[in-house]
Parts: C-alpha cells; structure tokens; sequence
DNA sequence: CGAGTTTGACCGGCGC
DNA sequence: GCGCCGGTCAAACTCG
C-alpha cells in the first residue's frame, strides 16, 4: 500500500465531513485493552479535527494550555509529576505521523487483545518527558489510536 | 560516522 | 508464590 503520493501527511478530513468524526469520537467505544486517564472531549476533538490537516498538531497545543490551565488547584499535586496522558482516534492509513516534533521509537509490543502491535515512542529532546504511544484500532486498523503523554517544554523543530 | 530503528530480554505490577 | 501482561532497556544493525 503506498498510494501515498505526497510527501507531506496528509488527513482524509477533506474526504469525508467533520460531522462524522464528531460522531466517531462522541460514539468512541472505549476498549478493554485501552487504559486511559482522560480523552479529549468533543468539542476539543471537533476542534482539532476541523481546525487543521494535521490533528496532532493540534493535539499537543491542546495538551500543552490544557496542563497550563490545570497546574494550581490540586489536591493531590505529585511533586513533579505532572503528566498528561490524551488519546484520540485517528483515521489515517500511516501511524507515524508529523507533528513537529522528533520522535524515538524505544519499543514495539504486541498486545494480546488486538492483532496489531504498539510502538512506543519519547521525544528525541532530551529533558521532554514526553511519551507518545501508537497503535491502530483492533476493530478497524483504518483508525489508528494515538495516546500523548506529557507535554512538551521545548519549542518544535521539524 | 552518527542518529535512529529493531528485536528480544528483562522487570515490575497485578491477579489468581 | 507463580504466571500473565504491559512497559522499558539495550545491543546490534541499518540507513543517510
């Protein structure tokens, strides 16, 4: 398969309305398999879906405000512990997608539940704590599931 | 030559 | 206490 003509990552939003992802996500089934702390809401996922080509992107300027916004009032504040784990689904025939950021694939596990591996990949950057986690949908390997955790505190540089 | 990828091994947590 | 399962490490290899 590599009908992919253009160098650039390129999302299948043009091809189908916005109005169906926002029913992909809201009608998301969470999967047994799948642990996670928080997924993005629907109006941030409409948003980062109808905003660019590239929700990703638009997923780590999300996370980023997010946590800004969060960091203060915690009743149980970790002493440096703060991460922050988001998931979204994706439909996309490739699972390394650009975002800007450089990433370094430190593991591939093969999960019982889907017949699909996980990679595992961290942020080249050096003091980024952050993790990124990919791993296509069990149900449907079209969709692949993207999970960030963390947030970056370096500028991107692609 | 070096950064990044690969792959199996290792380890720690959890359930039985 | 043991086995399963998910996550990480690290040595070797590949590619630019």
């Amino acid at each position: 398969m590599s009908d992919m003509s253009n160098s650039s990552v390129k999302f299948p939003p043009q091809d189908s309305p916005e109005s169906d992802y926002t029913a992909e996500l809201t009608n998301f089934e969470l999967s047994d398999y799948l642990t996670f702390d928080q997924w993005l809401e629907d109006d941030q996922a409409v948003t980062i879906f109808g905003a660019v080509q590239n929700p990703v992107y638009r997923a780590n300027e999300v996370i980023g405000s997010e946590v800004s916004q969060t960091e203060g009032p915690s009743n149980t504040n970790e002493s440096g512990g703060e991460r922050k784990r988001v998931a979204f689904k994706t439909k996309s025939e490739i699972e390394i997608l650009d975002d800007g950021y450089r990433w370094r694939k430190y593991g591939k596990k093969m999960v019982k539940n889907s017949p699909n591996p996980r990679n595992y990949y961290k942020c080249s950057m050096e003091g980024c704590p952050v993790k990124k986690r990919i791993e296509r949908d069990r149900e449907d390997p079209s969709y692949v599931i993207t999970t960030y955790e963390g947030f970056h505190t370096h500028p991107s540089s692609s």
